[in-house]
Formats: structure tokens, sequence, C-alpha cells
DNA sequence: TCTCTTTTGAGAGTCACTATCATTTGACCT
DNA sequence: AGGTCAAATGATAGTGACTCTCAAAAGAGA
């Protein structure tokens, strides 16, 4: 059985299992392989040089460049004329590519919006980090580390105030980032709950991660939403600050 | 024009708009008028003794009881056959009502579980604190009063089990339910914020019931998945307080 | 009982998604 | 080169949640 390398678990998969992501992991599937995927976005596959090895076979490259087109073209007819007002089957004939072919790519419409990179890259950072270190502390330093690479590129902020504009207004896909959001808590859960001598289930990890991710997307959102110039990590920082605070305003 | 009383709000509507809740209440429209509305449940509708004046016209009571035909119909059949495999068009034959009518009454199909009557409770009882006290305090406070009046009552409380735990198992409910949470959340915001002399989209305001509601929802799902039989104020006791001390696990 | 308004039901249509199957296409081997 | 196999694609036909519209039914008030 194929069982498809292009295709990442639905959302509405494993509906009652209590258990941590499954072997599949969840999350980003790691088959983006490049940056700049935002409308316009000319990347670089495969250029190393001229001549250079090719990153991998003609076929993976084709899938990145499918997965990247589909994206293109989604956020070009989303920033055009609305999420809710551009079918998928408009997006797949921008994309050139069939209907059935978006679905293969992307689980879900909300999906072409919302898939992550970061996490893994995240994640890694944080178990590097020193044991010994406040966690909260810890979830600030990894925060600025991947953000103030992602701010200072211009092609990967456009994108991401882009794609925080759509979660911030189109309630489908805030609802979808609310689940993205707990699912990559669960990750930060597990490293934080093995710092502390927990089970990743334990009440007080849950607790922790959950307010951590919730403030984070609430001042994100307040970022798009009120202050789109001021400095996101500043925002960020007396967010998290506060919450540290024990939240006595 | 008639507008139809019958109908809440859509989560779709007021896709681009970042003020505040319009004119029509958002959250609980009140026109339940009994608790109790779970399979079974027999409430007192204009019950106030015998031959007592009737609550109001045979035309809004006759609202209400299609209304709880309809919750009646779908907790039933949700419990027996699960979430996604009942259509709505099966609900709407259980309940004895056509299609468009359950669409009239609860725009969406997780609308049917997720119809939240406490806020305004809450919300009038977190008005009621002293303006003094330290907001966290004041919402710990709230929960206990609201909830123990809930889970005293059997009814009440079976029925409570039964939603977090579509909320636990079903995707789609799980993402309407984090979006009941945030706009919950904006009440509160409202308060605190005229308790603390901000206005209620300040950050610091946002992050704090952002925080706040999360940890509510997540010591919540802790108790159906891992402690049922654990008092729910206890754990939520355990999360605020944590959430007090700063996280610091 | 008559009229006015609200509520309901019926029907047709849209759109996100699923399942299936034949066709194409890159990968690998000789 | 040529042939074989597995994977990716496209076409087609569903299902199910919703929306819109309009005519019939039923409570409210005179």
């Amino acid at each position: 059985m194929p069982d498809n390398d292009v295709m990442p678990p639905r959302p509405s998969d494993a509906p009652a299992s209590p258990a941590g992501p499954g072997p599949g992991a969840p999350g980003s599937s790691g088959a983006d392989g490049s940056r700049a995927a935002g409308p316009g976005g000319q990347g670089a596959p495969g250029c190393h040089g001229p001549g250079a090895a090719p990153t991998q076979g003609l076929r993976e490259r084709k899938k990145v460049q499918t997965r990247q087109a589909i994206r293109a073209a989604a956020y070009r007819l989303f920033a055009a004329d609305g999420y809710d007002a551009t079918p998928v089957d408009r997006i797949a004939a921008e994309a050139d590519v069939s209907p059935s072919t978006v679905f293969r790519y992307f689980p879900t419409k909300e999906d072409i919006v919302l898939t992550d990179e970061y996490d893994d890259r995240m994640a890694d950072r944080l178990r590097a980090r020193p044991a010994d270190e406040a966690p909260l502390l810890s979830v600030r330093m990894v925060l600025r580390e991947t953000l103030s690479g992602i701010l200072a590129d211009p092609a990967q902020r456009a994108e991401m105030v882009q794609r925080e504009e759509l979660v911030r207004d189109v309630p489908a896909i805030r609802a979808r980032a609310y689940e993205t959001m707990s699912l990559t808590g669960r990750i930060l859960g597990g490293i934080i709950a093995a710092r502390t001598g927990r089970t990743a289930d334990a009440l007080e990890v849950r607790v922790f991660t959950a307010a951590v991710f919730s403030v984070i997307h609430e001042a994100t959102m307040f970022w798009v939403e009120k202050a789109p110039e001021e400095d996101l990590l500043t925002i960020l920082d007396r967010s998290l600050r506060l919450l540290n605070r024990g939240l006595e305003i």
C-alpha cells in the first residue's frame, strides 16, 4: 500500500486517543525544503551553484514545487478576493493542478495557510537550553532566537504577517490555529516535563504550556491588530514577563 | 424587517471588525429559560406552581421547547452513534422538525453542543466582586460560585460532563470551544479593564484573559480526561494558583 | 372570524471534502 | 535505449454542512 508520502495527518484523525503524537510525526512534514514560499518567492530549491548536485530526485523537487505553487496561488487569491470567497477549485486552477491534488497536499483548506515549519526548529532549540534554566525563561529565549531570524528576512516577515492577518480575520483559520497551538504545546510539554521530572500529562505541565501558548498567540494577535510596526519580540517579552509576575496587573 | 429573533450570530460574521462585541450581544442569547435541558431533563419551563401565569406567550414557549427538543435529540444521537456519524438531517428527524429548522435555531452543528448559558451569570457575579480585589482572585471566586451550583445538580453535572467529553473528542467542537472561550474572554476583559483603569484592548488585559481562560479550559480537559471523580474546583484552584505563582514549576 | 406577522418546511444550489480508478510519469534495472 | 514498477495525478461520483428562496402553517391581535 502506497500511503502517500505527500499527505500530512488530518485534523480529524485520532479522535479519541489521549496518547501523545503517533509515529507519523504531526506538525510540519519538513517537506518544504526552502523558505520564502510566499507569493513571488523564487526561493532556492536546488541552486547551490551552477552544475551542483541536485538536492534530491526530480520527483521530490516537483513535489516541493507543486506544494509551493498551491500555497502561492492560495495566498494570492486570498489577498485578492478573501478566504471565504475563494473556492478550492479556483486555487487548483490558479496553481494549475487538479482539485484532488490540492487535497493531497493539504488535508484542509485551512492547512494551506497554517502549515507551520517552525515547530521542529523551536523544539530543537528548546532542548538545547540549559536544563536548570527556568522553563518560562527558556521559552522566551527560544522565541527570541527563532523569531529574530524570521523577522529579519523581509519575505519571511511578509508571509508571517499575511498569515497572522488571516488568523485574525477568518474564524475557520483561527480555530485551526488554536488546535495547532495545542499540538505544538504537547511537544513543548514533553520537553518541559522531562526537565522538571514529571510526566507530560501532569496538570502542572499542561497548565504551563496552555498558558504560555495562549499568551504567545494573544500577543501575536495584538501585534497584527494594533501595533504592526512595533517590535513583536518586545510585545512577546512584555507578555511573558507579565505571566511570570503571576498576572498581577 | 423580521430578522429572526431565533437566530444567534454566526461564527463567520464580522470577519474583519477589530472592534469589541457589537450591540447584538454575542455569547448566550438567553433564550433558553430553563436549566437541565439535557436528555430527559424535565426542567421547569413555566412551573411556578399549579395555575401560575405563563412565563410568556405560546409562541415563546414553543421556541424554547423546540430548542430543547433539538438539543436533546442531538445529545442522544451523539452519545449513541458519535458526533461525526450523526448527520444534521437525522437530528432533525429525531427532534421531529425539518433540517432547515435545526439551522434556524443553531447556526452550526457544533453550536448544538456549545451554547453557553453561564457567561452572563458569571459576568454579573464578576461585576459584583469588590473592585479592589486582585483580578485573578475574583475569577477564582466567581468560578467557585458558578461551578458549585452546576456540579451539585446531577442533571446539570451530567450535561456538563457530556459536553466536555465532546470537546475532548471532536476536533470541530474543540475548535469552536476555543472561539467561544476567547469571546467570553472579551467580556471578562471589559470588566477587568474597567476595574484596573485600562481599555479592554490593552495588551495586559488581553494577556490576562487569554491566560486565564486557556488555563481554565486546560484544567477542565484534564478533569474529563484524567480525573472525572476528583473535584473540578480543586483542579481549577490548583491551576489558577500556579498561574498566580508565575508558572514556577 | 379576519388579518398580520412570525415560524416552518420544502427544494434547489454551493462548497469542502472522500473514495475510487484509470492514466501518466519519474525511478531503477538490464 | 527499453522495460518494469511504484508513485503522483486527474477525472468522476459521491456525502454532508450549510445558504437562499418561497409558499404553507400557525400564533397574536382586532
